[in-house]
DNA sequence: GCACTAATGCAATATTATAACATTATATTT
DNA sequence: AAATATAATGTTATAATATTGCATTAGTGC
């Protein structure tokens, strides 16, 4: 697991991130072009998640040209088909994984303070959710879990310190 | 629990859905409008989830002049805060709650094939998700559990010919 | 080089959702 | 009933998110 306490030496987190997809690339004869790296350094710039059209204005910075809305689409579809980055569906947004290889489902926890997104251990939620499917009949391909609430540094906080309210 | 089968006398599902949004609305002292009731009963035309825009169709032919978005959305809002639907983020769309009036988050199972989406017991998956909240001093505050699969009236049928439509 | 495929560029548009302000309906008080 | 207040809806415009379709470029194998 890694550290996502709010001070914490995120470069390391960033550097890594890459270094793994550029490894993860390799062994499965991808490209990791530099479209789609400057896309994961961006998702991975902070543990925030972050929309496509903030993605957008990064990639903007590092072209001449201004890129259209499918250069980010695409290379996000690529990156999450490969498990680099998941998708928060509740926010339109995008985080980067940090377990990829291991293919997985996004768990998350949302802070509403501080907007960390943090992954959580699907192997205490999926057993409870195969359980509840089980018990329909239901076969369950992929599931998702998003949980809003405040994480341990924002939660005895005043909440006007937050960018949501 | 209610008849989720694929073979049901749907006509009930709704009347009584439309019957209890009715009661609690007065028990709450609340407006259920006109516009309200239909986007209700809209929702509750099946059990597949609803986009905003769909309803905005079938609003549309219930009045003269066509109306625009806000009127769903605002009425889906209402419908919302009073538990009376769920919206599925991951689909963008809305569907009835089976059980409200206990305000609750919407745990659900999707079928890729038929796309009904059945409600499941919150009660068997709250308790993981409090769990893995705990372990990270997380506190909930709403959970979203979205699972996408085959239901059991379709998980043995050859993809493409749906039994429900 | 040539053919093939994957990746990207690019223009247009689709889809989902909200903001801001005007008007109408309902309820409450007088 | 008139006056006021509040909630609901109408209306216009626009924001935010995402996709389609087709052209072009880059890399790969022959």
């Amino acid at each position: 697991m890694h550290d996502l306490s709010h001070q914490h030496n995120h470069q390391h987190c960033i550097d890594d991130a890459l270094l793994r997809a550029r490894e993860l690339c390799q062994q499965r004869n991808l490209k990791f072009t530099r479209i789609r790296e400057l896309v994961l350094a961006t998702v991975w710039a902070n543990h925030q998640p972050v929309g496509a059209y903030t993605i957008l204005e990064e990639l903007a910075k590092e072209s001449i040209r201004r890129p259209a809305p499918p250069t980010v689409y695409r290379a996000l579809d690529f990156l999450l088909d490969n498990g680099l980055v998941h998708r928060i569906a509740s926010l339109n947004a995008f985080v980067g994984c940090s377990d990829p290889g291991d293919a997985h489902q996004g768990h998350f926890l949302i802070c509403r303070q501080c907007q960390i997104a943090t992954e959580l251990d699907a192997k205490l939620i999926n057993p409870a959710i195969a359980a509840a499917a089980a018990q329909q009949a239901f076969t369950v391909e992929t599931a998702s879990v998003e949980v809003v609430g405040y994480c341990a540094q924002c939660h005895h906080k005043p909440q006007g310190e937050s960018v949501h309210e």
